[in-house]
DNA sequence: GTCTATACGAAGATAGAC
DNA sequence: GTCTATCTTCGTATAGAC
């Protein structure tokens, strides 16, 4: 296992801090004393600034999930994508009290104060419904349905998220959950 | 027509406010600013502090959602229910150049630095719950039938505002609403 | 109710030594 | 690659005059 570099702790450091608390209350401080990176060395690892680095976590948080997404479409059903999905915050919420949310949403609701950010979001998310929708295409949904469908997993999922961060319950992501594979299996059944 | 008070203007700038920059870079500066109220009686009006404005803002911005949802169910069916949040989010975000998100999400993600507004943020949307529920209940639905539907509704439309606000397009919430649409037909006739 | 002045801390960013 | 020092701006909050 080879040692992370002090621009990759950081990375790391800034996903974390930007799950929790946002990507505007995220400070460079924080994240130095997360990730125990020397002080002295942020501008030499991120000549862009704060932008810089909160355009690395977000694409670098966007990639892990993508590639969860992709590893279980790949594999498995549809129902395994949903399952998959569900996993990934249901791990993030109970573990972190609830503290914990998706980074991709909190770069995409800091378009005012960081533009780039935001748009890195964008396209993740436009990958997380390609990619979705093309699984379902290949379990035998119309176009139509496919993209209405994995639109739907995706909104209901981030905003269930979200809810539960705020209710301090799991209730909402475990009952969309439910209802997003009750959904597929009547789907699949109707065509 | 009323005067509105400095207290009251300042309360409507910072719910226009949080709904855009969220709670944590919502500043009493940028308030004062866009509410044209007075700098010097800040801590006159509210001697909580920001936290103090804060929670009047996600408890005003609350009421108004709550005050629409129930006149749509009072006098409507569950697609009228359905197409009223569509039609608050619709506007907001196209009228804003998808600028303006949900003001009561934005209170709950600031539990970190603001857990006080998150608390008000988690009370009114255990009200949103109950409300849908009990609508869809006197629409014939069975309870865990309407709890589950409301939920859905819910978390799809919060998470379809947030992407709509990343992608900077309508179209997840058209889906969403459509996607709800179709499901309160089919759920109604198998019951 | 509203004003000014002020205190204090934290933020992002840059310069220059080592 | 990393350090310290410094600049500037902005945040919340308080005190005391009017």
């Amino acid at each position: 296992m080879a040692e992370l570099s002090s621009r990759d702790r950081m990375i790391r450091s800034a996903v974390e801090l930007i799950s929790r608390n946002g990507v505007d209350a995220t400070s460079f401080s924080e994240v130095i004393k997360h990730s125990g990176a020397p002080r002295g060395s942020i501008y030499h690892h991120f000549p862009g600034g704060k932008t810089e680095l909160m355009v690395e976590a977000v694409r670098a948080a966007g990639a892990i999930i993508t590639r969860r997404i992709s590893s279980a479409a790949a594999t498995g059903s549809t129902a395994d994508v949903i399952e998959a999905v569900g996993d990934i915050w249901r791990l993030n919420l109970t573990r972190s009290d609830f503290a914990i949310g998706c980074p991709v949403i909190a770069g995409g609701l800091a378009r005012a104060s960081e533009p780039e950010v935001a748009e890195v979001s964008a396209e993740v998310m436009l990958g997380w419904q390609k990619l979705i929708e093309s699984q379902l295409e290949t379990a035998g949904y119309p176009a139509a349905q496919a993209k209405s469908m994995a639109n739907l997993t995706i909104t209901s999922v981030e905003g269930a998220v979200a809810v539960c961060q705020t209710t301090r319950s799991i209730e909402p992501l475990e009952q969309v959950i439910a209802s997003l594979q009750g959904l597929s299996r009547s789907e699949a059944r109707s065509n």
